[in-house]
Parts: structure tokens; C-alpha cells; sequence
DNA sequence: CGATTGTCAATTGTCGACAATCGACAAATT
DNA sequence: AATTTGTCGATTGTCGACAATTGACAATCG
């Protein structure tokens, strides 16, 4: 996350990284659907390599959360309940509550300025109407609160909550309103962090995620997609 | 942790479940100490094993935080610096008072009773001078403040926090002043529960464990233990 | 002598093959 | 016919061997 951009480096991880890479992203995408079954040994075909890398790719995503391993029995798309979002949603909320308090407390104007930039960015984009990009966006400011807090603990836990809010926000269908309105929204959470109002912040913060949390549970469909066999 | 106690049960879990356990255990009890490298060879010959499914383990052991794996280098057993200690009570105080405020929300007598039940245990244990098992009984208070909590993205989370705490814990030397004291501080947060004062409880959860969380970084050498070569 | 380059041992990464386990279905027994 | 028991196919779990990569040290060159 804080590379420091060394242009000339080729990549050389181990395959298992590479191929979690690729088993995150199809899940967190939506391509792989929650309930569907991974097998080992098709996998392992499709993407030409063996089982073992494949294996351990597939223990790191069981502890991120996406993937469930059941011994002997086999891995599935972890299925994404109504309960799940809730919980996902209200532990999202503490967890940036929390970055931001410290953000406060470090009272440093680089902060609030990076996250301004982070929001006319996505108040420029939102203006154009270009929707995949507001999203975007919107999920590095939430990465940037996290990061402006200074807290290697909390940005790893962050991590793992922000791969799963990222896979219901591509399942869902997208209930898009008034897309400034998005951008909008976090200006005030901004400005009360410039002036260092912690419980405005605290309270505007809260606001915004539960109720784009409560928003997507009250619409979800528990067990929604049944997969393409019956 | 909810196990249904069927009697007549007998273990089967994969191998890589019960290495995870008996590594897991070495490294949170100090047997085996932070910057300690984990040669894959010498363990798995050490259990008898082959590497694969210690790999697995090892996997498992990088994700909860306990270890660091660098590709190509090998796994050391994850030093831990006092800067993550403060992380660690940190972002466990902001677990715990999340979970505290979920409890306080059901309003369900029964749970202030299993706390209150809880804490009776660890008093009478303090009263013996007991302390192995007043540390025991701690920190079952702290994961039934949890568990209570009804969150299981909150419980995940705690897991793997609880663990580095739990590491912490056996490794710093025991500044135990009197025992007693530590059962009566649980008290107050008990009694705050049961009378639904959320901020009162807050309040006095957060200091109990920022008290002893920096009590315990002040006291910390960092680089404590250079290991047997130098 | 200092810096660069080549070589090597130690360790991890990957593979293919074999063993163990599970659920489901068939067969047998009452 | 219902229940138990046996068998089977599919899938995961484990193993041992081989390939790839790293850092350190030695050899070479200026």
C-alpha cells in the first residue's frame, strides 16, 4: 500500500500470490458467485499450475473471509447472508470511527488536505457520470482514512472487512441515486475533521455507513442466486 | 468455542489443523520467541511430517499476525516491537467497547449473569493466589464479552487479536502486583452493563485495558531477546 | 585494495502420485 | 418396506522428489 514506486522492478512472487490475486479479485468482482464450489482439481487445470500453490492461495482466502473450507468436504464461495452485511457494515463503522478519532487526535493539515484532493477527484468523476470511477474512488477514501491513521493493525484488519464490503457492493444491483449525492456526502465528514469536531466527525461518519449499510441489507436477498445448475 | 459437547467424539481434523494448533500454542505461550526462525525442514522432521501441510500451517500462523513469511527467505516467528503492542490494546479496547455496547443494547439479564458468574470464578481464584488461573479466567471474561456480543465478525477479529495478546502476555514478565485487584477492576464494568450506563461502562472498559496496555509498552525492550548466536 | 561478478549451499516453491475421507447409492437383512 | 450395512466415485489430504530463488562468500578484474 506504501509502495515507494521503485521505477524497474519486475514481479516475482510466488505463484500462490499470483493466484490469489486472481481468486480474490474473481470473488470480490462478483464473477464467482457466494455458494459456488471451488474444486481444487478443475482450478488447478484452468490455470495450468498444481494443486499445492492452489491450496495455499485457497487457505488465505478462507482467513480473508471469502472462501469456506470445510475438511474433506471441500471449498465454497463463503454465502453472503443478511446478518453478514449487517455485521460487516456495523464492524466497518467502528473500524473507521476509530481511524478517524486518531486521525483527529494527530491534528497534521496534510491529512485533511489528501483527503480533500480524494474527494474533488470523486466529485469530478461524479460530475462526468462516470459511476465505476465514483466507486473507485470512494473506496480509497475509506482506504485513506484508514492509512491516514497511522495504525498497521487496524489497516490489516480494515484490509479483510474491505475486500467483503467490496464483494457486496458488486453483488448487489445497484441501486445508484443521485450520484453527486455520493460525493457530496463526505465533505462534511472532511471539514469536521479539519476543525478537529471529533463527535460531528464520529457522528457524520457513523451516519454514512450505516445508512448505506442498512440500505443494501433491507434489499438483500438471502440465498439470491441459486447456482446455475437445477 | 460453542461446541455442543456430543460426548463420544473423536478427533479427526486434518494434520495442518493439528500442527496449526500445537504451533499456535508454542508461539503464544513464548515457547517459541518473536524473530525465532521457522526452518520448514527442521519442524516438519521435528512432527514427523512432510512440508506440505505444515506450509499450510504456516499460512494460517502469517494471516493471524503470529508469523512473517517472506518468500524465498523463510518464516520467522513475528517480532514484536512495542509499537505493536500499543496497536494491539488499542484496537482491542475499540473491539471491546463495541461489543460492550452491543450487549448493553439486548439488555439481557442472562448475560450480565454469566459475566457476574464469570468474575465470581476469577475472584475466588485471585483469593487462593491462584494466578495461572486467574489469567485464565481473564481472559475467558474478555472472550465472553465477545462471544456475548452476538457478532461474528466481531468474534474473528477478536480471535486473532486475542492471540497476540495472549502472546504478550507470556512473554513480558509478570508485573503481577496484587492479585486480588485484578478481579475487583472487572467489577465496576459488570455492574455498569447490568444498569444499561453505556457511557459509564465505556468509559471504565477502556481504561481497564489502556491501563494495562501501556503498562505493559512502557515496560517493553524492544529487541528484547537476541537469540543464542551472537 | 575496492568493487564487481560468479559460484554455491541452504531454503523455499512447485509438482505429480498416492492415501484417506466423505456422501450417496445399492444391497442385504429383519 | 424400513433400516442397516457395504461399496463406490469424487474430492481432498499427504507425501517425497525436484526446480527455483536467495544471500553469502569466493574469485576476478580494474
Amino acid at each position: 500500500m506504501t509502495q515507494p514506486s521503485n521505477s524497474l522492478h519486475i514481479e516475482n512472487k510466488p505463484l500462490r500470490e499470483r493466484v490469489l490475486d486472481v481468486l480474490r479479485e474473481a470473488i470480490v468482482s462478483g464473477e464467482f458467485k457466494p455458494g459456488q464450489p471451488l474444486v481444487e482439481m478443475d482450478i488447478a487445470a484452468q490455470l495450468g499450475i498444481s494443486r499445492a500453490p492452489l491450496r495455499e492461495a485457497l487457505q488465505f482466502l478462507s482467513h480473508e473471509g471469502l472462501v469456506e473450507v470445510t475438511p474433506y468436504r471441500g471449498t465454497v464461495v463463503k454465502p453472503l447472508t443478511r446478518t453478514d452485511i449487517e455485521e460487516l457494515y456495523s464492524l466497518r463503522s467502528v473500524l473507521e470511527t476509530f481511524a478517524l478519532q486518531r486521525i483527529i487526535a494527530q491534528n497534521q493539515p496534510e491529512n485533511v488536505a489528501q483527503l480533500r484532493q480524494c474527494y474533488e477527484e470523486m466529485l469530478a468523476a461524479a460530475q462526468v457520470g462516470d459511476l465505476k470511477l465514483v466507486n473507485n474512488i470512494d473506496r480509497q477514501f475509506h482506504d485513506l482514512l484508514i492509512d491516514l491513521s497511522q495504525h498497521g493493525l487496524l489497516t490489516a484488519t480494515w484490509n479483510t472487512v474491505s475486500l467483503r464490503v467490496r464483494q457486496v457492493m458488486a453483488l448487489r444491483n445497484r441501486k445508484n441515486r443521485d450520484i453527486t449525492q455520493i460525493a457530496y456526502n463526505h465533505l462534511p465528514i472532511i471539514e469536521a475533521i479539519g476543525q478537529a469536531d471529533e463527535p460531528l466527525a464520529t457522528r457524520l461518519i457513523q451516519e454514512h455507513i450505516s445508512s448505506s449499510g442498512d440500505l443494501i441489507a433491507e434489499l438483500w436477498d438471502d440465498v439470491p442466486p441459486e447456482d446455475g445448475q437445477s
